[in-house]
DNA sequence: TCCGCCATGATACTCTGTATCATCACCAGC
DNA sequence: GCTGGTGATGATACAGAGTATCATGGCGGA
């Protein structure tokens, strides 16, 4: 089952629809293999394009891939990436970690180990802070490019 | 001695000079103390101001002062704060760990614990990733706002 | 068939950040 | 004091990112 299908499947669980559109958007990000820009995004829409593709289409239908877990939003840098586990049944439960090459753009997408995240938890919770949900982006240099 | 005053001092040192134009933005981005756009802090600047403050002039002193570890760039929302070690001798060779609050955008700064930081590079060694000197921003809930 | 709802198209705008060149202030050497 | 060089600032224009808003289109249910 490739990815595409699974998404639609994820999508249908869900109660929503994974459109043409969507479609075009979700596999020119996957078929690109790395973070890119909304714009770029369109760009590569627009060149496989049979019809045109908005921007402003795009970040509609990355804001609703983004809530379907299908995508993830890299806010250290604007870009998006295709989640590493469409097509496995890995719920995001834990928070992802995200490892950016500075050299090549490359994303890798781990989980957090429940030890970093209590690591981290503990130094919060010392000056009151309570964390949220959200993500950890952290920089580097990729096994391909050192 | 007040911040600015420290600031100076630090300046002095490194060879560098803390000029008016950038003691009145350091000034202002201490004052405001939270985390504000450099749009933001230059509508700051030029409330408070004699001389208008154009953006440009904004954006130059605040990478001049990010080089002078004055203040820091948090690239998660695109923002700026001043160093809360500014009149001290704290260093920065650990990386910096940012909190910042959800409701009210203060951010608090703390150090990394080496805990945290040898978790993290664990997780990334596995998968061949090398960190390089980035700090750590996550995001929640502070102490007055929940 | 008609209606309503959601997805998409289209346009305009704001906000953020950069490039470029002109001007100014300050210091060194004469 | 004058002069020239260097770094800081001023001014303008532009590119890029993201949002607001309204119009249009397609699809399913009554």
């Amino acid at each position: 089952m490739d990815v595409i299908s699974s998404a639609e499947q994820k999508c249908a669980d869900n109660g929503v629809k994974l459109t043409k559109r969507r479609k075009q958007v979700l596999t020119a990000l996957v078929e690109c293999n790395a973070a890119v820009s909304a714009y770029e995004l369109t760009e590569l829409c627009n060149q496989q394009g049979h019809t045109a593709m908005p921007a402003m289409s795009v970040y509609r239908i990355l804001d609703f891939l983004e809530g379907q877990s299908l995508v993830h939003r890299l806010s250290t840098t604007n870009k998006y990436i295709a989640c590493s586990h469409i097509s496995c049944q890995h719920s995001h439960f834990r928070r992802p970690q995200f490892l950016i090459c500075n050299d090549c753009t490359r994303v890798q997408e781990v989980d957090v180990t429940s030890e970093t995240l209590s690591a981290i938890e503990r130094v919060a919770a010392d000056v009151g802070f309570n964390l949220s949900d959200k993500q950890l982006e952290v920089s580097g240099t990729c096994s391909d490019c050192k």
